[in-house]
DNA sequence: CTATAATTTCACGGCTTCCTGAAAGGATAA
DNA sequence: TTATCCTTTCAGGAAGCCGTGAAATTATAG
């Protein structure tokens, strides 16, 4: 019973870790490479703020890795840059509020990845109308093909509003939910 | 006047050509490889059943590149194949409704990956819990840590549930735009 | 201004993922 | 059964992505 420091710190690094591995393999989930979530993670789940060789030690990764995926980090807006007085060394802290993280996560993968979708499928749809096509634009075929974009076209966008509609009363949920749900754990 | 025949069926092509790329771009929003996501566009786009010798030639990919992704769209249950009496090829066909694909991916990925990081996520849970640690649970280390990882599986659970919702409602759901949405076009 | 500390950039190499094409496997008709 | 057609498998190779480490750049202290 006397040599329990050492272990439960261990333990307690060792569930760290395996939450960073975990991070790292949601990372396909997030739009982001498995290095740059592990780097979010170990900053996440320690709730530290770090230095560059903090992360290099912790993670055994180059100093120039981590110095780019910060970068994108700082980026994406899931990591601040914070300073120390009498300290030449850059710290970086992440965002602590789940519900924040998740938006953060959602409003970027919209921005980069289903708004340039939107605009090219309404330029489809634009190609096929009989402003572009003429008279042809009547035919069967391109009836058919502009119809299935036009559903998704109406499918996507309705989709966009919904989840526009929920990122904004998200606070609003949020309050709901925690005084719903109490503290009483998760299921 | 004439020779608008060849003109308006290249522009066809063309048009579903730019929806293939496309379609291959969105691939990691889907959490699938881009050329599966292409085979996968040609047929929804057209809505032909295809032979793997079409596919072929009309994405130029190998045989064993189309055998090998049409096996992967079947297993997600993006595609289904079917016969024609009198020829021995098997013939392909993608799901049509884009609801029901839109279901189909959420549920698809929400098992492959999401579920996997829940259950982690309970056995980080579970290592940090007094049953686990003893005495030493009640750190502020081993607390702090605690609370970050119930704080996400609140979420999480959260999420899934509401997710959960949207989809088994997903049909009246659809009526009910498809009433209000009336068929006036996409915005 | 110079020396030193901290960070960023980038060419190169390693690794993973994906694709090809040929060979094996399977099904149907004769 | 054998011949033919079609599909699947898989070893090897190509392509793209990612990480390293050293050099260049920037910032601060003296």
């Amino acid at each position: 019973m006397k040599s329990t420091h050492r272990d439960w710190k261990e333990r307690l690094t060792s569930v760290e870790q395996e939450f960073v591995e975990l991070w790292g393999s949601m990372s396909s989930l997030w739009g982001i490479n498995p290095t740059m979530a592990r780097i979010h993670g170990i900053m996440f789940i320690t709730g530290q703020t770090m230095t560059m060789d903090d992360i290099m030690e912790r993670l055994a990764i180059s100093r120039g890795n981590v110095s780019m995926n910060l970068t994108k980090l700082l980026e994406w807006g899931l990591v601040k840059r914070v300073h120390r007085p009498g300290d030449r060394r850059d710290y970086y802290e992440s965002i602590r509020d789940v519900w924040e993280l998740f938006t953060i996560v959602a409003t970027q993968r919209k921005r980069r990845e289903i708004d340039p979708v939107l605009s090219t499928l309404r330029r489809c749809r634009d190609e096929l109308s009989p402003e572009a096509l003429g008279a042809r634009a009547e035919e069967d075929f391109v009836q058919d093909r502009a119809k299935r974009i036009n559903d998704l076209l109406k499918f996507l966008s309705l989709m966009d509003s919904l989840s526009q509609k929920f990122f904004e009363s998200h606070k609003s949920l949020r309050q709901a939910v925690d005084l719903l749900a109490g503290d009483g754990g998760e299921e």
